[in-house]
DNA sequence: CAGAACACTTCGAGACTCGAAGCAAAGGTA
DNA sequence: TACCTTTGCTTCGAGTCTCGAAGTGTTCTG
């Protein structure tokens, strides 16, 4: 039965999420975050051009009028600053202040430290992601 | 570098929970159901016995209230039924209606078919949950 | 038999989510 | 050029979720 197997995976993969986030409860609430403001601060990876609203929204599965939200707490903590794309004035990119970058890294440290996923040794840790990397492919 | 595997990992599974969830949005719709009920439904198994309230909270990872306010919806939907455990007259039992077994199988079966994980084939699966059960076990 | 511990609920405030509607910039057509 | 459509984003309002503090009733402990 595969389906069992799946169940199984899915139930996994999900609980694995939420332990993760529920450890990291207590260091986000030292910088007045919480897992939506988190989430967002993570898609933004200071070492990659700045993304605009759209690819965010693409990138936390979630609509425009939430991102324009969960932006807004991001702004008014000084973690995040929002510019008009010269390319297309349409377009507002997002990219981290001093602060966020500061921010981001530790709570993203403190993300790899309290995550159950920790356990792993390097190679078990690559079987996973080559696993997972299968299942994120683009339309296969 | 090891930080970099364990980024990756966590962002995959990450997003592999996220994707399941957004593609299940209209389904859950089509019952009334919204991601927060959707998990706590998920987590009654009608094949097993009737979790309180304290073990629902260990299981959704989150706090009295929440499930109590969670609980409401799913009674109000007809879904689950709450009742005083006689072993301990403290602790309330969550079990499924009728109709909320039908509506599980249902939704559990859409999240089965819309999880990317339905990419990989049985013995992909197995590997994969081998790897997130040791990452689960119990304090290791 | 107190008094502490436990399971749960209620309340109120804050955070999140989303559809509908609106705005300005960009692209298409004639 | 003028006009229409599409796109990226914001605003608004309603509904949902989350949690700390406080309260109720039950069980446990000395």
């Amino acid at each position: 039965m595969t389906a069992a197997d799946l169940t199984a995976a899915l139930a996994a993969t999900h609980d694995v999420w939420m332990r993760t986030a529920d450890r990291l409860g207590p260091v986000l609430a030292e910088h007045r975050l919480t897992t939506a403001t988190f989430q967002a601060l993570w898609a933004i990876d200071p070492a990659e051009p700045p993304p605009s609203m759209k690819v965010m929204t693409e990138r936390l599965h979630c609509n425009a009028p939430n991102l324009t939200f969960v932006t807004g707490q991001l702004l008014d903590r000084g973690l995040v600053e929002r510019s008009v794309d010269p390319a297309d004035r349409r377009s507002r990119v997002l990219s981290l202040t001093a602060k966020g970058r500061r921010v981001r890294d530790e709570v993203v440290r403190a993300a790899l430290e309290n995550t159950p996923l920790a356990r792993l040794d390097e190679s078990e840790l690559r079987q996973l992601t080559a696993l997972l990397g299968r299942v994120l492919q683009p339309e296969g």
